[in-house]
DNA sequence: ACCTGAACACCGTTCAAGT
DNA sequence: ACCTGAACACCGTTCAAGT
């Protein structure tokens, strides 16, 4: 249970100052910077940092003082997920639509990916939180992203029922492949007090001969290429749902 | 903050008996009682219903006797992950290994399918508990059928690194499918404190016209197709994969 | 050997009180 | 209008004590 707690305003008994932009005069509180302090302390110390005492602590003012801007515990969790997933805006290299599809895709699911690798910890938070409605899936969990994602393959020739199934499909392979890609590089669901969190042993490994054959490799991390090529094949398989278009599988009547 | 504390052992002071298998006679603690009871607490309650002291009354033990079996929460987390995910041996539909790979990844997918919607508030766990080693990939994170997993496909002519690299991308298919399904659900991550999260208004759909009228159609469960639709795509995917073999894409020396 | 009671250091959250 | 202090009902976990 070592605390080193790192160098910030904290150690000496200091005034009470918090850490305002420097520019900037008022350190008044507000949502977007509770929110804000919010992130960085899950992206330091995990999820499991993040305490209403804590966060109070990290912005110079006490716990209670939070309750008068965010509800809560669970609704500050849910600003969070927003603030992060709204990080998309901001992307330069994303656009809001497209009138090519396919690019639209990449564009999105790399900018998805850049949001993963930037904030590990939050990521998890991202992929379970229970969303607004049934049908919001996580990632792309914003009303105006969902709303650019279905217009833009409208615009390209999709059917209603080809647009929401790639909504659905796109998200799948999201959470599945970035969820897996940032636990794999440390992303701790809770804080790290865990020194050594069992790793197999050598012994457990001797039961299964291929297993300890094959760790190395499996331990190799082609998250990269991985992520490029499960896109491509999505967008191939989207792009054949596509071309279906309004045709079933055969006449159904009679 | 209703808490109608459903009708079980509890409202009258009743005497201290655990609830034991009527035909067994020890009502004693072990891991297994334990963590049995922890599965059933999240299933009925969700996970933030767990508590050590509420188990301890689930168990009829305070709970500082389950210290004596489990080092302590961390340990009780990944320990019902280990028994959710070992119900795969029970399955009777699902073979270790096989001489038909394809077939195998069916009857894979379909079992680990089943264990997400026979405990969907536990399936979140599975996803995003850290594993032993990095390579450990959910759900698939038993040593035994990650071994079994790769025996099948090298003897069914993958190689190596086909075989490694099918582990993970049939990994990541079915965390992604698997827990957005089950979110869907309304699988709470944590307790169902909250009457209304807060569904979108309907004012808030008025920005985006497509939205609101694709809504119903997103709405509409199609997971059971979906599920069936993308494993199909993933072995097709797989199947190509594997007889690529180890012809590299093109001369690379020179 | 196994379980209990009491205690400790933390939580989220409330509410009246300060400014 | 915004923040604080003190309190409440819970946590996980420890440790000496009981049987």
């Amino acid at each position: 249970m070592q605390d080193p707690d790192t160098p910030h305003a904290r150690g000496a008994a200091a005034a009470v100052i918090p850490a305002a932009a420097p520019g900037e005069g008022s350190p008044r509180l507000d949502r977007r910077r509770i929110l804000g302090s919010a992130v960085e302390i899950i992206d330091r110390d995990g999820l499991r940092a993040l305490t209403m005492r804590r966060l109070g602590a990290h912005l110079g003012v006490e716990a209670m003082a939070i309750y008068h801007h965010v509800p809560g515990r669970e609704a500050l969790l849910d600003g969070i997920v927003e603030v992060v997933v709204d990080e998309l805006y901001g992307d330069p290299e994303v656009h809001l639509v497209s009138s090519d599809w396919a690019r639209y895709l990449h564009e999105l699911a790399h900018g998805v990916r850049r949001i993963a690798l930037a904030h590990p910890q939050v990521f998890p938070l991202v992929a379970t939180r229970p969303s607004a409605a049934t049908w919001v899936r996580p990632p792309l969990r914003s009303l105006r992203w969902i709303d650019g994602f279905l217009l833009t393959l409208r615009q390209c020739g999709f059917s209603d029922r080809a647009a929401t199934d790639a909504y659905q499909a796109f998200n799948s392979f999201l959470v599945g492949h970035l969820l897996l890609e940032v636990s794999q590089q440390g992303a701790d669901i809770g804080p790290v007090d865990d020194p050594d969190p069992g790793k197999p042993r050598r012994s457990d490994l001797a039961d299964y001969p291929l297993l300890a054959e094959l760790a190395p490799q499996l331990a190799q991390d082609r998250s990269a290429e991985e992520f490029e090529e499960t896109l491509q094949a999505l967008i191939e398989r989207l792009a054949a749902d596509r071309a279906a278009g309004s045709t079933p599988a055969g006449p159904a009547i009679g």
